[in-house]
DNA sequence: GCTAAATTAATAGTATTACTATCATTTTTT
DNA sequence: AAAAAATGATAGTAATACTATTAATTTAGC
C-alpha cells in the first residue's frame, strides 16, 4: 500500500499562489527551502530576498510563484492540514467502533510527526513547527474574513468537520462537539508551544504527552458506553 | 466600594517601556489612541508614524516611550491580563464555595467585557478586540524565550497560577489543571475571534455564549460534588 | 517670577522591506 | 532550428522602522 501511494499530491487552491511551485525545479526548490528557513528565521524574520540567497536565484523568481510570504505561509499551513487530513481518512478507515475511532482521530492530529516519504522535498518535521508557531497568523490578519471567502482556509475548516462528524458519532447527543474540536486542534497546537516555551503553566511535558491530555479531556466530556 | 477604588493603576514592569506612558499628558494620549489605532488597523498596519499623525505628535516622540510597537502592544496587554487578574480578585474574594469560585472566574475571563471607569483613557471594549485578535503576536515571536526570561509575560503567567489554584481547590484530584486553565484562556480568545469570522465551526453564538459553553466543558471535566 | 532642566516638536536621514519593471540569457517545447 | 516560456541580473520605488539633531516649549526648583 505505501509503494502504490508514492509521488502523491496535495492540491492546493490555485488561488494562493502566482503559479504551482509543485510543477517545476525552482518551485520544488522554493518549497524545501521556504520551509528549513521558516524554521530558522521565524515568519517575521523571513524574507524572499533572504530565501532567493539561500537558493540562488533573484527574489523577483521568487515573486513569480508567490504573491508574498503571507500567501507562501497560507500555502504551507493547508498543505500541512491536507496532509493531516489525509492521515486521518487512511487511519481511522478500518474502524468501525466511534470510540475507537475518535481516539486514533486525536492522535493523528495532536502526535508527534515523523517524516512521510511519500512527499519529497517537505520536511513535515519541521512544517509542523512552523505550523505550530506561525499558522495562527494566517488568520489573526485585517483581511480574514476576505481571505475567508476566497476559501483560503478550506483545507483546515475541512478537518474540523470531518472531525466534529467522528465526536458526533461518538456521542450524538454531546451539544458542544464544534467547539469540542476548534479546541483539539488549536491546543494540540498550544500545547505544544506551552510545553517548549513556558512549561510551568502546562502539564505536558516529557513523560505526559498533548495526545493524552487532550484526550482524557474530550473523553472527560462525552457520554460513552464502551471505553 | 467602587468609588474607593478610583485612579487605580496598573502596574507594568518598567522594562517594557522606555517612559512610564501614565505619567505624562502624551503619555496618555499614546495609550489611549493606540488602542483605538490598533483596533481600527490590526497590528500589521499599525506604525507609529500613523499614530503619530492622530495625536499630531512626530513619530519620534512616541519612539521616546516605547522602543516599538511590539512592546506597545506588549504593555496594552499586561496590562488587559493585570486587569482581569484584578477584577478576578475583588469578584471571588468573598466566594467561600469552591465551585462556585471556579464558576465565577470562567465568568470573569470570558465574559463580554464593559468599560470601567476607574481606568480612564483605556477603553477596555476596544481593548479586548486587540487582545482577542492581536495578543498571541506577543508570544509567537523568535524572542520568546529571552522575553520570557526577562518577565514580559507575568501577568499573564500570574492569572494563570491563580486560575490553577481555584480549579485544584474545586478538584484536588484532578491531574490537568494547568491545562485546563490554559486552554480555559487561550479558548475564551479563540471562540470569540470563530464566533466572529469562522461561525461554521464553532458552537458559540448569539445564543450561546463562550462562557456557557466553556464552563460546561470545565464542569464536565471536573468531578465535583455540589453543583 | 526667573533660571535650569526636562520634554516635546520639527525635520532630516539611513537601512531594510516589500515589492515592480526591464531586458538579457537559458531552457523547454514543437 | 525557431518560438515560447522560464529564469537571471539588475535597477528602482514607496513604505517601514528606526536614529539623530536642533529648536521651541513646558515644568520644576528656588
Amino acid at each position: 500500500m505505501e509503494a502504490l501511494l508514492t509521488n502523491l499530491k496535495i492540491r492546493i487552491s490555485d488561488k494562493i499562489y502566482i503559479k504551482d511551485p509543485e510543477s517545476s525545479d525552482l518551485g520544488r526548490k522554493i518549497l524545501k527551502n521556504s520551509i528549513e528557513l521558516l524554521d530558522e528565521l521565524g515568519f517575521e524574520q523571513f524574507t524572499f530576498k533572504k530565501l532567493g540567497a539561500r537558493i540562488n536565484s533573484p527574489e523577483s523568481s521568487v515573486y513569480r510563484y508567490f504573491e508574498n510570504k503571507h500567501k507562501l505561509l497560507l500555502y504551507l499551513t493547508n498543505w500541512y492540514w491536507g496532509w493531516i487530513e489525509y492521515k486521518l481518512v487512511i487511519e481511522t478507515y478500518g474502524i468501525p467502533e466511534p470510540a475507537l475511532k475518535l481516539k486514533k482521530a486525536i492522535e493523528v492530529v495532536a502526535d508527534e510527526v515523523n517524516i512521510d516519504n511519500r512527499f519529497d522535498h517537505i520536511n513535515e518535521i519541521l512544517l509542523h513547527n512552523i505550523v505550530v508557531f506561525d499558522s495562527r497568523k494566517i488568520f489573526l490578519t485585517k483581511d480574514v474574513d476576505q481571505e475567508n471567502t476566497e476559501g483560503h482556509f478550506m483545507f483546515y475548516k475541512q478537518l474540523a468537520k470531518r472531525l466534529t462528524d467522528i465526536v458526533q458519532d461518538a456521542d450524538p447527543e454531546y451539544k458542544y462537539a464544534k467547539t469540542l474540536v476548534t479546541i483539539i486542534l488549536e491546543e494540540t497546537m498550544n500545547q505544544q508551544f506551552l510545553k517548549k516555551h513556558f512549561p510551568t503553566i502546562t502539564d505536558c511535558n516529557e513523560n505526559v504527552s498533548v495526545t493524552e491530555v487532550l484526550t482524557h479531556m474530550v473523553f472527560n466530556n462525552l457520554n460513552i458506553n464502551n471505553e
